[in-house]
DNA sequence: CCGTGGTGATTGAACGCCCATTCAGTCTCA
DNA sequence: TGAGACTGAATGGGCGTTCAATCACCACGG
């Protein structure tokens, strides 16, 4: 049987088409996107696209769900490598970066157009923010209860406001002109989320 | 002339569709809003709000001009009345989450409408934005000159970082079922910002 | 004090644009 | 040769916006 043959090429076209709705929705955004110019750049009829995904948001959702689950499953397993909740959180953070970085156009769509209405934002995005959220909390608390991070914050707060800041810093490289190195700011960002503003009681100058 | 009196009469019409805006975009979603139900909350004919403003998305920049306007002086009131550059952060970040926290419409119009395309972020909103991460990159550079902040860490990376916590916090806020107080937030996130998530070399166990 | 005309504000029904989506016809390949 | 994949021109509907008609208000003259 081609049976085999013929899911490649049906997984091509169909990544064809999502590769093509991640630029055009990053480049025109979400609003203003052409369904005709998705297919025209996936190489496909108007049609087409919709034998691969039920219409433009399920496009939206699809670009979530696929980079997210993948992200989140790297992240997982990165945190799972490491021993010190600290470098758990280093490690997951780093990933975070690198990864939208080696992608500026699903950065984009990331950043920008999955938060486009508060209905998707609520039913689909937050979802898996929702379980980043857990893994950054989960680590947190981990690294309490070793009494290497301080027992005076709750957990969930410290996740969302290092998830805060991490999301930040990539939402302004996203909409730079000319972007400085999201990896660069990766030290100093971690500096802060570690150690803090103020000047540490044993610090340096 | 009863010219003051007809512009009482007028500006008190604007407030009110603005104000119906406000909540029909927090209730329904920008998208899914209907001026004819802004129109209708606010006491007025369809037609009417156009002759206050130029159409559906005027609204949503008003929305944030005259709002983000308003925080920013009372902001920068706060700073000025402070001298350590410690208290300065310390009044924005409340003033901040306190304005957001009296308005849940106006937090949601803020946090979730107001970034739903590429092209009104980047023209409008981000404006207000960056004047705002000035404001916070100042007072920390400040405090980094005067030696109470540590030196390591770039005052704009700081500032965007910090900005992401606190905006990271008001969202979930914002989307939360049966959200808890965000001012009660305020002392854990603070200590974060401030004392960093680390056990501080003097600190309590 | 009324009546009256005129001016600007308000009304809301109707319009028309725009584009996501559909589906009858065509093609491809085994 | 037929079953399934693909095509792309045509469609339809939803809603922001417009504007001709109406109203409210005031100044002024009788």
């Amino acid at each position: 049987m081609g049976g085999a043959l013929r899911n490649d090429a049906r997984e091509a076209r169909r990544s064809a088409i999502l590769r093509a709705a991640v630029e055009v929705f990053a480049e025109r955004g979400y609003e203003d996107a052409r369904m005709r110019e998705v297919a025209e750049r996936a190489g496909v009829a108007d049609g087409t696209t919709y034998l691969y995904f039920q219409g433009k948001e399920a496009l939206l959702v699809a670009i979530l769900e696929e980079n997210a689950k993948a992200f989140l499953e790297r992240a997982r397993r990165d945190a799972g490598r490491q021993k010190d909740p600290g470098a758990k959180l280093r490690k997951v953070i780093e990933r975070h970066l690198v990864s939208l970085e080696n992608d500026r156009a699903l950065a984009h769509v990331f950043q920008i157009e999955l938060r486009h209405s508060r209905r998707f934002l609520r039913q689909v995005a937050r979802g898996q923010v929702a379980e980043y959220l857990r893994l950054l909390q989960r680590i947190i608390a981990e690294g309490t209860a070793s009494g290497r991070f301080r027992g005076d914050i709750p957990a969930d707060v410290a996740a969302r406001a290092v998830f805060g800041a991490v999301d930040e810093l990539i939402t302004s490289w996203v909409l730079a002109d000319r972007p400085r190195s999201l990896a660069g700011q990766a030290a100093p960002l971690l500096k802060l989320i570690f150690g803090g503003l103020e000047r540490r009681a044993g610090g340096s100058r």
